[in-house]
DNA sequence: AAAACTTTGTAAATTTTTTTACAAAGTTTT
DNA sequence: AAAACTTTGTAAAAAAATTTACAAAGTTTT
């Protein structure tokens, strides 16, 4: 497996002669279609690259023997000889994805086509900033390779999802493991792979513009409601970092004049009032003041007892309260979204997170909000939906992340 | 002139075969990197485009046959034989770009180069929404054409910039002159030629890029803060429109809760704080109260006489009160603008208009706001720098702009 | 079910492109 | 100022890619 074409870092073109680079780029052009189409004829590959079909077939036959391309059977035809179908190479080409999150974090390897090869680990840690968490992340997923029983020649990438400001293409989360050198840097050294790292909301993003409600559109705000508020955006159909990694901070924009404090030293955040964390707050006030509802029950009159999670599974019994806490919160959150709707004009806002748990009882107040603040022409334009991809979505992304760095790499 | 591989629309490919579709995609590389670099060397072009340098050659005396290219003397070695430069044949290949502003239209004609080829037509007209004035516009043109002495077969496309909801992919404005069938349909039967149209403000944010402080950037937020607020994206190095062009309607997003009515007929509007206008009301309102300011002397005490124009004098000459007016435009405008640095992450804020003839006055505010609002990692990734681009950015923009959709064309 | 039409696959001929080799035109070093 | 080195330009040889022609394998029509 060394000298994969598909390895950007261990894979030297400098001396390449003109033919050889032109065979190079040729190559990857046709692996980036394999990957996104899963399977192709030879005439389709020919009318995608420009190349003639004795061409594509000479290149196809050296991928073969390289084992990167396999023949997959013969697809159908409108009225003549079935074409012989060709494919990546899935077993021989795997991809280990880590989604650090909150409270847990999970592991899994995929293969090339993005399906786990096997099964989802999840390790009980907390996230702290210190690297012993990584530590162990690293050990378990060791575990994993091992337990998988994989050819660890084919594992030729670890793709990396965790919350904080993480400038991607340098290495860096500034927010955990800031350590010298870079976190990636640090990964790569332990793993002895290419390392990706992304940001959650990020990750989520493209794992939605991959396999999600996002696939195959232009420009889509994908929008994570949990104890923060994440914001990953695919624009021009491509995923937008920003100049250092750092765009989508919508959290932590400016809402309320002089309004709480918030856990990144400002004031006034949007997350601190349409958030898991707000809702419970707002929950908790309400019913000190004495308002009635299914919590009361569900938690035996212990107020501090009330958590985001309580609320969800109250919401959806039909409690008029818990509901009516999401019509505030919604319309907070819908408020800040009408001004994304007007920077952006995006066709689709995917909404994912604990808290679109609840789907019609966010969603609702939120189109409420862009009535009252769109200009209708933009506002025509724009649809929201709950993100249908469940928890893994993080994972999924992920390995669709380090795929994409591959494929789209210029190299 | 027919037939220029240049001419998208007139030009048909469908029935090309392999080799010609090759060369046509071949040579439209080259053409779009000596539009950007203005003179390469055969060595140099080889390099680009991973050709032979007898290939190359071959193909630049196709281009030169068909006149599209010339010959541009020779170049610098770092030791060894001098190369031949060539380049577009700039006298060949003549746009039209028309900058509808709203009290006046500036019209001219440039080279390929974007050097103008005749003066810079000043049309008095006010923009109203009557098709009228397009026609007037159009007959303007035509004098231009006409007294210019050019060979009309050199000129090959017209671009368009004007303020309001631009659907530039459809062709259509749906502010002004939206008459059925878009009016890029109306202008193409006029002018019998191709035409690109498009907002304003991305106008400016394309010639920012190309001609401007945003030259080799990648993320770059222009932002004209005149009657209205105008905002055009860079991002990931290319404008960003949005899904129906309508992306960047900073203007009217809401800023104070039930606050003053906006022309838009929402309420609140950043617009109605941080704007030419804004900033009118609020010097009246002072001054009914009785303040001190060189606006007293400059119009006699008539307070009714006060606008933007003088207010920007007064403050260039010093006066306290009209700085202290930018100031707390300035704030208003820099809390919004946190928030844009929040998602966007820029690298580089640039304002134009008119109110960023104070320079400093307006900027410091900014800079204050962003201090106290932006994560201090966002924050200090941008640079906030006044436009020098003058009057003429918007012509200049419409003619990068009509480039740009020919250069960047899939076809 | 045979005939007519489509599409794919492949070998040979043809064309195009690259490579090689070398001459031409400079620059830098000694 | 000559020698050594670099880079560009070009013709001929070699290699690669496309085109052509046709066989193979289907589908649709009659």
């Amino acid at each position: 497996m060394k000298d994969n074409i598909l390895l950007k870092k261990s894979f030297d073109t400098s001396n390449f002669s003109g033919v050889e680079m032109k065979k190079f780029l040729q190559k990857k052009i046709m692996l980036k279609h394999l990957y996104i189409e899963k399977a192709l004829s030879t005439p389709e590959i020919s009318k995608i690259t420009n190349l003639s079909a004795p061409t594509v077939i000479s290149l196809l036959n050296e991928l073969i023997k390289e084992q990167i391309v396999i023949e997959k059977g013969t697809g159908n035809s409108s009225g003549g000889r079935k074409p012989n179908l060709f494919g990546l190479n899935a077993e021989q080409i795997l991809f280990l994805a880590i989604d650090i999150r909150n409270y847990y974090t999970l592991i899994t390897i995929f293969d090339i086509n993005n399906t786990p090869v096997t099964e989802i680990r999840k390790v009980d840690v907390r996230l702290v900033n210190k690297i012993e968490v990584m530590d162990l992340i690293v050990e378990e997923s060791n575990k994993l390779i091992e337990l998988s029983g994989i050819n660890k020649k084919c594992l030729i990438s670890v793709g990396v999802s965790f919350p904080g400001l993480v400038d991607s293409e340098n290495g860096i989360n500034y927010t955990y493991f800031d350590i010298k050198g870079g976190i990636r840097a640090y990964l790569e050294a332990k793993f002895d792979r290419p390392i990706e790292i992304e940001n959650d909301a990020r990750i989520r993003a493209l794992g939605e513009l991959k396999f999600g409600l996002a696939k195959g559109l232009q420009n889509v705000l994908v929008i994570d409601v949990d104890w923060g508020i994440g914001l990953g955006m695919i624009l021009n159909g491509k995923l937008y970092r920003g100049n250092s990694g750092f765009a989508g901070e919508f959290s932590h924009i400016n809402i309320v004049e002089e309004g709480l404090l918030c856990a990144c030293g400002k004031r006034g955040c949007l997350e601190t009032v349409a958030s898991a964390g707000a809702l419970t707050e707002l929950a908790k006030e309400e019913l000190r003041q004495g308002k009635l509802s299914l919590l009361n029950e569900m938690t035996g009159n212990d107020i501090n007892a009330v958590n985001s999670e309580l609320i969800i599974q109250a919401a959806i019994d039909g409690d008029q309260f818990a509901i009516g806490l999401f019509d505030k919160v919604g319309k907070k959150l819908g408020k800040g979204i009408a001004s994304l709707v007007h920077l952006y004009n995006p066709e689709k806002i995917i909404i994912g997170g604990k808290l679109s748990r609840v789907n019609d009882y966010l969603i609702a107040p939120i189109y409420q909000m862009l009535n009252k603040f769109c200009i209708s022409k933009v506002r025509e334009d724009v649809v929201i939906e709950v993100s249908t991809l469940n928890e893994n979505s993080g994972i999924i992304g992920a390995a669709a992340f380090v795929m994409e760095s591959i494929f789209n790499a210029e190299n």
